[in-house]
DNA sequence: ACGAAAAGTGGGAGCGCTCCCAGTCGGTTG
DNA sequence: CAACCGACTGGGAGCGCTCCCACTTTTCGT
């Protein structure tokens, strides 16, 4: 009565060998392009699997060949975060850049809380992904030690400490902080502050780190109460800027270590009536798209994020398929693109 | 030598059943809170599985129920757009919200060219996922077709046309629009222009029907010159403000079908020297981020995404567990967000 | 107290594939 | 011409699970 062009049951590697004319396990090396099939076999093979319209059951190759064709991206962070930041779907493009070209499908996996860590600990314990990709990492992160502990082929995006035993990919976050500082002395500026990201995140730490050599290297003693501690969030980047302008009034630069951040600087400093950039020039760091939005455009410095996501896949599959090599590290380039904010 | 601890092959549901004394069958039903268990049989099943750390090999399971616990996300769209829009950010965090309480898993996958359709189409012929969720429709886009036809669960955050027939999810765009319009109107506008999105999406058609039906229930004419057709990019969105200018220069109001498109026109308007919103006021549409950031900030209809990002997975896991039920759709409303541009 | 229904249980069959080994069949070689 | 070798091939075994059915034990009703 109906159709039964897409009803029933799906053709198996056996309906395929008996089309064909030859056993499973030539059709089998067909499938996966094994050597040593007869150029015969392997045309009749070919042209029963397009006849049938046959496709590998993907389950039961992964039950006796244990391997999933799936890589995770653990995303860890607070609702906040995702909202505002393009970061994670610069990464996701360029992870699923580099997988385009691969059999590997792309899992994402978001942690905002304890379930969810549970969940994907569980996740990654029923060995459900070949590989993860981590990415945004704090200090005290559980997942790099669990995953590494169980053995799962991993990458971050980052670090936990400058000596971090997985592999990892970052940006230059020093080298970039330090040349949007120097940019500022360059430009005159006497009294540069700076807005870091969480001090528990090797990136929040590193661009301090670029801020301070800066200022070091032009022979400027460093005032710690120019240093204000905030969370990558724009209200936190607002409140550090208040902060930071009550302690020290005669701030003549800033230097935030997001653009999210620099945003919520800009508007404190608009609120107080100070001009940007005549009486403070502010720079951000990610050069994300909100940085051609502000009121004045944001001078910031960018990071390769897709290129970050590109590499972090790229060491995954190396890590996957040679599980034993030693860790290895990438670290890219950043430049500083400068707009009308300083 | 080196402690077994992860070492080793996995504990297999045999292995369990050994230790707790009973059979493979009583290990499932336990696994699987199936029913017809006795309760000393259960705490036997129950230990041992603590004891052994056993997690149920997903493969296994897979190919004898032939389900996956696995749902895809699909993005199709340019790279372009997913680098400004933080719609797709929201939407992934609706449905990894929804998800969060279910064993499923989220695969993202991102569609930006022919090769990734057909890599997209194989991999649903393959029955790797349960059910799909797809964004961002075109009328013309084969996708829904292909899905449709080879029975998947679908599930569409937007639709075809107005009479689609797979379920779907999607903002009150007619509603939203008007409303700004009225708004406009309200406001005093008499010459009031719309920038509309790609008129082959229905979002696109949506929104300008909006703003037709607004001006004709305040018997205005409707006049065409006041339409120009971009894209909702931002680039697209200042073309748009150009043209609509130049065509009619008395333009005291536009309505854009997305925020992108609105700082596009924004720009143009600033660089005409004229005033926002003394000689111009502007509405765009989504609310997003960016809204906040222009000069001045947008007024914006918000349409609740994330909540469509629930709404849609909600619906995919009664299709995947119903699939014989009509299918249905489900219209969520808007606000208007009034900031300094109207 | 006795049979019947209900509740609980064990394990065979089989999901669709890969791995591997024992074979087959030409074509060499001494 | 026999012995041999390499290239190909078929199919058994088994991956870890669920499904289901036959079986045993309990729990009733009368």
């Amino acid at each position: 009565m109906s159709s039964p062009k897409h009803q029933g049951q799906r053709p198996t590697l056996e309906a395929v060998a008996e089309l064909a004319g030859v056993g499973r396990g030539t059709v089998s090396r067909v499938v996966n392009g094994a050597p040593g099939v007869s150029a015969k076999a392997r045309a009749a093979v070919e042209t029963a699997i397009t006849q049938l319209n046959y496709i590998p059951n993907p389950a039961a190759r992964s039950l006796v060949t244990s391997r999933t064709d799936c890589v995770a991206l653990v995303i860890p962070e607070s609702e906040s975060r995702l909202a505002a930041e393009p970061y994670f779907s610069a990464v996701i493009r360029g992870v699923s850049t580099e997988l385009a070209d691969t059999e590997m499908q792309l899992l994402l996996i978001l942690v905002r809380d304890r379930r969810e860590l549970d969940r994907l600990t569980r996740f990654a314990a029923a060995r459900r992904v070949d590989g993860v990709l981590l990415v945004s990492i704090h200090d005290d992160d559980p997942l790099p030690g669990l995953l590494e502990e169980m053995r799962m082929p991993t990458v971050l995006a980052g670090r936990r400490s400058p000596d971090e035993s997985l592999s990892h990919v970052h940006s230059d976050n020093v080298g970039g902080a330090a040349t949007a500082v120097r940019h500022l002395i360059d430009g005159g500026r006497t009294t540069i502050a700076t807005i870091t990201g969480p001090l528990d995140m090797d990136v929040g730490n590193s661009r301090l780190r670029g801020w301070r050599e800066a200022l070091a290297e032009r022979g400027a003693a460093v005032d710690e109460r120019l240093v204000a501690v905030a969370d990558f969030t724009e209200e936190g980047g607002r409140t550090a800027m208040r902060d930071l302008l009550d302690r020290v009034p005669g701030i003549d630069a800033v230097f935030a270590a997001s653009d999210v951040m620099a945003a919520g600087a800009l508007t404190e400093l608009r609120e107080r009536g100070r001009r940007v950039p005549d009486d403070v020039a502010v720079i951000g760091f990610d050069d994300s798209v909100i940085a051609r939005h502000t009121t004045p455009a944001l001078t910031s410095v960018r990071q390769p994020i897709e290129a970050i996501g590109r590499s972090i896949t790229r060491l995954l599959l190396t890590e996957i398929a040679e599980p034993a090599t030693a860790h290895r590290q990438l670290v890219l380039p950043t430049t500083l693109v400068v707009r009308d904010s300083a």
